[in-house]
DNA sequence: CGTATTGATTAGAGCGCTCTAATCTTGTAT
DNA sequence: ATACAAGATTAGAGCGCTCTAATCAATACG
């Protein structure tokens, strides 16, 4: 297993180290003669470059840091898969931790990341503390994604959760509906946009809004439907979910309540994740952009590594919105009724 | 974002560096006093040892590599959960690619990876050629998961597709249907098993095979029961899919053609992906258990490193079934029909 | 024919750490 | 006091590479 190192290709092709070297990082300045040695000599050996000693010898890193927060969440793999196609496509490697959710685990994890001194860490949602992220942020450029920062050494990248929601909501008006209510995404990160944006809506049209707390979960998306359809308030004709999982959750409890969907109510989900996707599912949603998301946050990381700029930069991307099976006009009747 | 090294803490704690190294590792050998002294200057200076210099100097690694087909599987996406929860508990760090089931890419991702001279690799599916990962395991322990292999010098993970299978097919004959058939899944490594163990239960009971040539994908699955029902042969009135994904398609294009899941026919599933669980879904399905897969490839990694095993050794999981709401008893009438 | 000049090659120090062997402290027995 | 373990500490080499500066070879020029 002891695997050949520069010192042996060397030898093989009757040159020194730092010729080896120089051949293997591409260098110009190596005569085609000693460059086709030192490359059969490799190719003998099955010789690769380690990147840790190179790593440590010049000084730099071509690891990037992952922090997820949950990998079960399609949304966060499908930025990963982003982020990897960038950073192959850059030369580099991803290092990848989770962080379950936890602060302490989290912290933990981000720690294990930054003792490889990477030359960027990317972190998907994180709960941490702001004082945390800028922390770490004087050790490497730091870019969040899904999670906003006013710290002018970390950059960001968010879809704008805020327009998706008013996309969202203008469909749906747009349909004929004037009794929608909104399931709020409690505690996650990105759930404050867009119940602003489920709000700002819901007012230019000069309705009622009717938001119901929930989380990102399709467990919680249930729950939510069914408190919805116990209290005496109106019923709302239609629901815009804080996420995908908590639409599908929606749905499930709306159907079990013998209502259908979308004959009597309309549900739009949020990410576009596969899951949305599956013709069984066909939910109407807002589609984040998440490979671009980890392309972004790749090039905002290079970008910082390479000195080219010092200014924080704040990605938003526009989020579309993506009509499927599970919205429609709603039904006259029960439009009267409210 | 130059970060301390341990000749600073060194320094600052006014002992030698040597001995900063002896308090980094936890070693017995150091009195109370100077470990205090150390701990201190290191808490003070937010000195984190580097781990990559930590691996060069000391001829060993802590990072395992992980080459993923794909993440957007959530299959794949769970058993990277319990790859690094394995990998963190242990102190390993997790070097993550993606081979998009592409084996040029594949080949390249894994030189990659062991450019870091990890202490093992973990390959989830791939579908490079078993003489590639031969080679691979030349250089450090490999584990394959959800793929076989002869060489004696891999490891592997697996779960007993053909077990799992037969177990799908008796939970169907018990409910009493005896037109069952099976969405094959084509070049999936996992297909093989899966179709065997469909084959020996239905044989076993002395009913008819009937094998539909499919995809690991929900479009191929909606695609293989509309081929199904535009025969003129028996209609089944249960099937089993050949993964989660698969079987959700099969489900879409039952509905789309009239029949109900599970009144008019059942669908059973594999994997037992979140996807499953979703209530809407609420799939019957084949359980693999995917953290505890990723908990024994690294398992079997560091036995390989600790030099405990030479051997290879070739973890077959118990699948289990999972009764949700896609199999009932079939209808009577139709039953007769057949 | 000597001397710049350019291009190709190499010696050697050093990245931040570990590890072995040597050195320095103690405490204890004599 | 004196010798000697046992424990605590450190010097120094080296992991596999990069990088600067020096060396060497070959051509060009007056």
């Amino acid at each position: 297993m002891a695997r050949p190192t520069m010192e042996d290709v060397a030898a093989r092709a009757g040159v020194s180290r730092a010729l080896v070297s120089l051949v293997m990082r591409n260098s110009p300045k190596v005569s085609d003669h000693r460059r086709a040695a030192v490359r059969a000599a490799a190719a003998e050996l099955g010789y690769e470059p380690h990147v840790m000693a190179r790593s440590l010898a010049s000084r730099t890193s071509t690891v990037l840091g992952v922090m997820v927060s949950d990998l079960r969440n399609a949304f966060f793999a499908e930025v990963v898969e982003g982020l990897d196609a960038a950073a192959q496509a850059a030369g580099f490697d991803l290092v990848l931790n989770t962080g379950g959710r936890s602060p302490s685990r989290e912290r933990r994890a981000l720690r294990s990341l930054l003792s490889f001194r990477p030359a960027g860490v990317v972190l998907l949602s994180p709960v941490i503390p702001a004082s945390a992220i800028e922390e770490a942020s004087r050790q490497c450029p730091v870019v969040l994604v899904s999670r906003t920062s006013r710290a002018s050494t970390v950059d960001t990248v968010n879809d704008d959760g805020e327009a998706g929601a008013a996309l969202a909501v203008d469909h749906l008006v747009s349909l004929g509906h004037r009794c929608i209510a909104h399931l709020d995404g409690g505690g996650a990160a990105t759930a404050a946009a867009r119940r602003r944006g489920y709000l700002r809506g819901i007012r230019r049209h000069g309705l009622e809004p009717l938001v119901v707390r929930s989380e990102h979960t399709d467990t919680a998306g249930e729950k939510a439907v069914r408190e919805l359809l116990g209290t005496n308030g109106p019923v709302p004709t239609a629901v815009l979910a804080g996420n995908d999982f908590n639409a599908v959750g929606a749905i499930s409890a709306f159907e079990d309540a013998g209502l259908r969907v979308p004959g009597d109510v309309s549900v739009v989900g949020y990410d576009n994740t596969s899951l949305a996707a599956l013709r069984h599912v066909s939910l109407t949603t807002v589609d984040q952009p998440r490979s671009e998301m980890g392309r972004l946050a790749v090039e905002a990381l290079l970008e910082r590594v390479r000195g080219e700029r010092a200014e924080p930069v704040r990605h938003q991307l526009h989020p579309s919105l993506v009509v499927r099976s599970t919205t429609a006009a709603p039904d006259p009747e029960q439009a009267e009724e409210t």
